[in-house]
DNA sequence: CTTCCAGTTTAGAATCATTATATTAATTTC
DNA sequence: GAAATTAATATAATGATTCTAAACTGGAAG
């Protein structure tokens, strides 16, 4: 099959050698039809859920989920502190938060566009803009 | 010195008694003319550097800038995993963020104005927008 | 093929910010 | 003021992440 063959060299391409731990990993974020978001948490539960024919050492994913960030691959998404949420959708875009059910909704760029926008200080200039709309249950009214 | 007793019903109107402890805190951070952003190591330095009459335990900080936090006094700001920002400008603004010299900069919210807007998912209304803008030397053009 | 070696993986220890615990101290209430 | 409640403290515990040092592997070069 054609696409483990793919993978490897967007691996190759990347300056990442296609390890066994690396294609599995790539394989499970990759091909897939649409984009999703994942803590290394979740990553861990599903490459290593009982039963799993090889386990990929935590101390890996970590290293593998920070070289495809590296390499372009993955996005980090700031959220709460303590815990670090990815995101396999790599173009600029932003997100719904709903901290009721803890979940995440991409917005496409074209959907939010800033009218006003500042100057960044002197000798600097934007190298991304963040936005995330936090939502609440709106049943009862505050 | 009224600016104390200030201090002393602004925590007691948040439901916090004004404690040595608090009052210490909140004079440092809120009897000043402009707003600032901090750590809680930034703090603990600040409020517990050597040569200081009293110190104030490390649990009590964190467990104030919570109470404040929860009564509105401060606001979180998530930059990077792994630590907590807070900012004691409560109004709704946005920031720059130089991750080079490690800088937040304040953006009043009627600098930026969000002219397309997305619907929130049925069921849920929008809390709270939140917009960081990174950015980046400009004097090397990557 | 075999050898070799830089780059990887691994398990477990270490770290760091933060939170919990259990005791002591300070405030408010009666 | 004494009792009751809330807060402060030191220290231990936690949980995500990073480090470490040893074992392993992919693939280049013979």
């Amino acid at each position: 099959m054609d696409k483990k063959k793919d993978l490897a060299s967007k691996l190759r391409s990347s300056g990442l050698r296609p390890t066994k731990q690396r294609l599995r990993l790539a394989e499970y974020l990759f091909n897939r039809s649409k984009t999703f978001h994942f803590t290394v948490e979740n990553l861990d539960k599903v490459i290593n859920k009982k039963g799993s024919d090889e386990k990929v050492a935590l101390a890996t994913i970590y290293n593998t989920v920070h070289a495809f960030e590296k390499a372009g691959h993955l996005k980090e998404i700031l959220l709460k502190e303590g815990r670090s949420y990815f995101d396999t959708n790599t173009t600029s875009h932003h997100h719904f938060y709903d901290e009721e059910n803890n979940e995440l909704i991409d917005i496409e760029a074209n959907n939010i566009e800033l009218k006003k926008f500042p100057t960044p200080p002197k000798g600097k200039s934007i190298k991304n803009v963040n936005v995330i709309i936090n939502i609440d249950n709106d049943t009862q009214n505050h």
